[in-house]
DNA sequence: ATAGAATCTGTAGCTGCTACAGGATCAAGG
DNA sequence: CCTTGATCCTGTAGCAGCTACAGATTCTAT
């Protein structure tokens, strides 16, 4: 039941939480198919493009790239097996917890310096010697 | 001792570890003062520009945007107070943390979509479900 | 019929570089 | 002095992933 409703862009892109720009964007580098359009061609999504759009937002707040989420949905799209679909996502993983270290390596050295520092009036900081490198 | 020496772009590259590109796009966002010039026009560097391209490759470093290192230098430049050096960190500070926020919420829910699967050859994976939302 | 909202296409902008192309200049060897 | 090869010059375009226009058209409701 509730069949292929028809969504203006913008019904979409209030049911997705994607902006109206974002979904063209998409149909554009090819990540969502060409909808069909009304005769004054405004475009006409289904439920299909729905779940793509929404496919493509979680992926997307998980930090994939638009080029991991295209491989992804070729998997789907062409049959898959669990294996190929969990090492993306391993694979990604890896770049997640990379991303996390380096950015903890950044914040133990950031909250060190800036505990160096008296942060009162003094016109100078032992922060911008950090800085200065050596 | 060692006075200023005069560098080409190749050599301060070299030296601060930052690409002869990079050097000259910093130069034309204004975050390096242009230099002077032989008289074929090859920049001519000397330890003042090395020192501040180790500030810039240092903060970039530690994640501040060029934005940022603008402000800084801009602070370095008109004479500044510790507190504003050590505000500029603790902002920068808070927006490292809450990436790393992010990005571990993203390595929960992948390891934990990852681990619902079992990596085999069959035509079907949990993960998909989880990426097609609800 | 008409007003106002929504949509259309196409282009430019954002960050922080990187990678050319096509030419000029420099330093070293003969 | 002259040539060669390395280095440098400017300017432009490209990368990701959107976002923000402009100027025109279409849709919807009255």
């Amino acid at each position: 039941m509730a069949a292929t409703g028809d969504f203006t862009i913008g019904e979409i892109a209030q049911r997705t939480g994607v902006h109206i720009e974002t979904v063209r964007y998409y149909e554009k580098v090819g990540l969502l198919p060409p909808p069909p359009r009304t005769e004054g061609g405004h475009r006409l999504y289904a439920d299909d493009h729905l779940k793509r759009i929404i496919f493509i937002r979680r992926g997307r707040e998980l930090g994939f790239t638009l080029d991991d989420i295209r491989n992804l949905l070729g998997l789907v799209e062409g049959g898959y097996t669990c294996g190929e679909v969990q090492k993306a996502v391993l694979d990604h993983l890896r770049v997640i917890r990379r991303k996390i270290t380096d950015l903890r390596r950044m914040e133990r050295t950031l909250a060190k310096t800036a505990a160096s520092c008296e942060g009162g009036t003094v016109p100078y900081c032992p922060i911008i010697d950090v800085l200065g490198g050596k």
